[in-house]
DNA sequence: AAGGTCGTCAACCGCCGTGAC
DNA sequence: CGTCACGGCGGTTGACGACCT
């Protein structure tokens, strides 16, 4: 059961807004400004609930929206965006100026989904990630024939990025393009939680998964403590000036990367013995919780790990310290599970300080 | 030509966070 | 501290035009 409507529905007008209701909202606004959406209808004359004025004047009125369609630099950017962010379509279109949420909401779901669906159907190789078919898929499914389409389950929150596959879907849409860098401010408590950088403090940078030299993700921008996201190939952000955390570049290169659940160390060592417990689907997280391990690695491979299980949305967080270069070092990874398979992601590296 | 199907996007709905009281 | 109003957000609907058979 839901809150009362926002406004009394009985006599007022619902649907497409006229060109006369337009002229007179803007005329309103223009008077009184924005705000106090509920008591505008009345003063303004127009027999709408303020939320729809609201929406009208947002998505539809004001002056510094941009006409015209998407850019192939604005869609790259869209897919950049919801790569590192997911369904949080305020988030993006703040980056994208002149561009509403809705609009941006509904490229991607006309546009961008089925792109990326028939882009994955044609690279048809290593098992995708279900959250990718699914949505894809979900996509196709609800053009069922007629106007309107057919109602369709609330659709899961994205809660995970399909980093790898976008970064080279991405790729395909625009070749030249490699880098995409914003800044990304959390608005609210929630999305404060829900950002990957506010799971550890600000000194920590985040990564998304690392695949054939490119890697997607979000990291604390230094100066404003907010979070960047940072969207390039590998090899390139290394030859960028990242301040004083660049040394973490290299260290995600050596320290791993992930097939299958198992978290490989590539310096040549093979699996790392924490991964025979963090991979295997079966195991319950009581276990995982008291599973630690402690190897003999020489400098700048895992070390003294051991882990601990926080529930975050569902998903299981694994935290390991190792030593670089002398430097004791903090990571976090990512577990969940879809389907049959488990999946795990690098999120966060940090030099721990000494005290 | 007509009816069916598909694609687009404006608009609506329900829920949530926040601030005022 | 609890309640309420408000603004905002993301998911979903449905009108409408284009396209297909």
């Amino acid at each position: 059961m839901g809150r009362a409507p926002c406004c009394e529905k009985l006599g007022l007008k619902r649907g497409r807004w006229t060109a006369e209701e337009d002229e007179i909202l803007t005329n309103y606004i223009h008077a009184k400004g924005e705000g106090s959406w509920r008591t505008l209808p009345k003063n303004a004359g127009l027999l709408r609930c303020g939320k729809s004025c609201r929406l009208r004047w947002i998505n539809y009125l004001r002056e510094d929206l941009k006409r015209g369609n998407i850019t192939a630099e604005e869609e790259q950017t869209i897919v950049n965006l919801h790569s590192a962010l997911g369904n949080r379509w305020s988030l993006i279109a703040a980056h994208l100026p002149g561009r509403t949420d809705n609009e941006i909401k509904n490229y991607w779901n006309t546009h961008l989904s089925r792109k990326l669906y028939n882009f994955i159907r044609a690279e048809n190789e290593a098992p995708l990630p279900a959250s990718v078919i699914t949505v894809a898929a979900d996509q196709r499914k609800r053009r069922g024939g007629g106007r309107g389409g057919v109602r369709r389950p609330a659709m899961k929150r994205q809660k995970k990025t399909t980093s790898n596959i976008v970064v080279e879907f991405m790729s395909s849409l625009n070749p030249e393009s490699t880098t995409t860098s914003d800044v990304v401010e959390p608005s609210t408590s929630k999305e404060k939680e829900r950002l990957p950088g506010s799971c550890l403090d600000n000194t920590m940078r985040m990564f998304g998964a690392c695949d054939e030299g490119k890697s997607v993700g979000l990291c604390p921008n230094k100066e404003s403590a907010s979070s960047a996201v940072v969207l390039c190939p590998t090899e390139k952000r290394e030859n960028e000036s990242m301040g004083p955390y660049d040394w973490l570049d290299g260290e995600m290169m050596r320290l791993s990367y992930i097939l299958d659940g198992r978290v490989v160390n590539p310096s040549g060592n093979g699996v790392v013995g924490v991964n025979e417990a963090v991979g295997t689907e079966k195991e319950t997280a009581s276990e995982r919780e008291s599973s630690s391990l402690s190897s003999n690695a020489a400098d700048g491979e895992l070390h003294n790990c051991s882990s601990s299980i926080t529930s975050v949305f569902d998903d299981e967080w694994l935290d390991w310290n190792w030593v670089n270069g002398g430097v004791e070092c903090h990571h976090q990874w990512e577990l969940w599970n879809e389907g049959d398979n488990t999946f795990s992601r690098l999120w966060g590296a940090e030099k721990i300080e000494e005290e």
